[in-house]
DNA sequence: ATATAATACATTGTATACAATGTATTATAT
DNA sequence: ATATAATACATTGTATACAATGTATTATAT
């Protein structure tokens, strides 16, 4: 019996993981390219989409990232034209960042992206429904 | 019906398998800076110590990792004494890295890691094993 | 009312991660 | 045998990612 069995990569949960959401990432760079946006740039662009307001404070909660990468993303993106920044009146520790009508339009040209990526990830409806539970459950537990 | 309903965070399968990768990483982080590795410089050392030489081309291939990355983080694995580098003599294109004694002894260092961590995460084994199988489906897939 | 603590974000420093390009070596075509 | 292509790695430039620290603002305790 190797006593250093656990410590051989084919056999660590991590890496698999690791290395899959490098490569899911690096599938939708083409697709984001034509875009202009990075994939942390994208992600964070979906919550400004959909919330067309959201706090700093909030899009780092949500996306799981610290100021020290949020900050100069959303000065990028800042610079890019797609949001503002903004000082909350009612607490001028916070910073809305906020969608603008070009960021608006970014989003039409974005709409297609989910699909066409989904088509490349060659997984049946019903293990991808169950990746997604077991991350969201694993990702629950790990940051409360 | 939102026509953006694809683009919102909560229904992307690439968010939560990017943030739990992250969140994973990060779990291991205290213990391996007792041992003084960052978690890229473990899984390397993972095919080092399995191996005892392995050259960066089959390196890159395991980890998924392209010679940007590997170059500069296997200098610092021989700053600090874990590997040598030296040119392969058949082929001196390539770069084999070997296992040092003090390599070997960080080895028994880092054997309770994975076991560490493994009680720190919150999935039970068939869930695990499912992640695993379908994760390793995924990577496949992903790279042919 | 005011000192102190807490909060939200910004900054600094270190370490990836990868596309694009460069270079030395080896393999291959003729 | 030699020009050309392919290979393996190194380098450069850009963009995260995060721990640690700093700063302005707000909340809280007395």
């Amino acid at each position: 019996m190797d006593p250093y069995s656990s410590l051989k990569l084919e056999n660590q949960l991590c890496f698999p993981l690791y290395a899959a959401a490098k490569e899911v990432v690096r599938l939708y760079t083409p697709y984001l390219d034509e875009i202009g946006l990075t994939y942390t740039q994208y992600i964070a662009m979906m919550l400004v989409w959909e919330k067309k307001e959201i706090v700093v404070k909030d899009l780092a909660q949500r996306l799981f990232l610290d100021t020290g990468t949020l900050t100069p993303l959303l000065k990028k993106l800042e610079a890019k034209g797609v949001v503002s920044l903004t000082r909350a009146p009612k607490d001028k520790r916070s910073v809305v960042v906020a969608l603008t009508p070009q960021g608006q339009a970014l989003r039409n040209k974005a709409a297609a992206i989910p699909a066409q990526v989904g088509q490349c990830l060659p997984l049946k409806p019903q293990e991808a429904q169950q990746l997604y539970t077991t991350l969201y459950k694993l990702l629950g537990k790990l940051t409360q």
